[in-house]
DNA sequence: CGGCGAAACTTGTCAATGACAAGATTTGGC
DNA sequence: GCCAAATCTTGTCATTGACAAGTTTCGCCG
């Protein structure tokens, strides 16, 4: 019952397959991503990825509940709400394979209870302080706050790799381009 | 051949498959695609939609050209930098299936010289008001406050659709839960 | 130490799909 | 009315995901 993978025939086939998923879809994305080819890649059947994850989906699902608690790594040490949305864009930029899917639920088994353990997680987190923000520019809604924030971060992490921003940002480093756009909404700390 | 129903030619199986193609993309996204089935719902032989649009990507290209057609339609109203950012978000709600392929640029033939206009179109109505932005709450650095605005908006359209945004929002109006949101960063003309 | 049960992996198969090739049919221009 | 091009069809192939059933390897209990 130890959960440490065991060397059996291959080492540690789950590991190699998530990598191996984990470079094609930083690569060419989700749609490119082939079960058999990803057995190929490992040196196993065409049918070995199944025993370790049900599915194609079951893959993903995998990969969401490791991006989501990898997401909640990231934003725990954030001081503030600035700041966390810079640990959001960090990373998405990091992680991009991770990112790409997690918020693309028709990819994945979005009701396995480890991923939504993983998301609800990686959400306390995210809109957690949410009371304790100074109120220095949110007016007095502070759900419109959270949703400002976090859509500001989502959206420039998912516009950054669709490579849409890189038009107006120039060849500015990403994070130094968000801070000053999150700098409009929270500007830095008096 | 004595078919009530016009034998070879089907009228305008373009729209068609493009229409039938959108039903499916709004409804499952672009992972449950297929060129048969579309055939299929048209009836018509499987490879006929291979004549109008070369390629899977090649439909996926068509439904992005329309989609930012659509876009720049639906910004060319906006009168002042909020409500463009409402008409982005309108345009992402009404048109779920094209806001969902628009972004991703692995689906499609992103060299396509339609597409690059037409991208190129909207992108220039999305922040072409940039320098006769009042400067009210935008700093000194326009670019930063665009990429604000577009990033909020790209944001809160994509968490809405994927469905994160509606625990914090619970039954908010969409568009109301941005323009509170949208107000934070520019706030309703003085 | 021996065997047994389960876990890890294999081979085999099936239907669905995207892409391509080559042919049939219709349409429109001249 | 005729011919070329546009439209659609039939046929085929490799790839893929999913499933079924077998085989090897491991862990463990007695």
């Amino acid at each position: 019952m130890t959960d440490t993978a065991r060397a059996y025939h291959h080492g540690d086939l789950r590991r190699a397959i998530l990598d191996a998923a984990l470079e094609v879809l930083a690569e060419d994305g989700p749609g490119a991503l082939s079960l058999r080819e990803l057995a190929r890649r490992a040196g196993v059947s065409h049918a070995a990825p199944a025993h370790h994850f049900r599915d194609k989906a079951g893959l993903l699902t995998a990969v969401a509940v490791d991006g989501y608690r990898l997401l909640a790594e990231a934003l725990a040490e954030a001081p503030d709400m600035r700041e966390r949305g810079v640990a959001y864009v960090r990373f998405a930029l990091a992680y991009p394979a991770h990112f790409g899917v997690m918020f693309r639920p028709d990819l994945y088994h979005a009701d396995a209870p480890e991923l939504i353990a993983a998301r609800e997680e990686s959400g306390r987190l995210l809109h957690g302080g949410l009371a304790a923000m100074p109120a220095t520019r949110t007016g007095d809604d502070p759900v419109a706050a959270a949703t400002a924030a976090w859509s500001l971060a989502h959206g420039f992490a998912t516009l950054w790799q669709s490579g849409g921003l890189r038009n107006l940002a120039g060849d500015t480093d990403p994070l130094t381009a968000f801070r000053a756009a999150a700098t409009l909404l929270f500007p830095a700390r008096p």
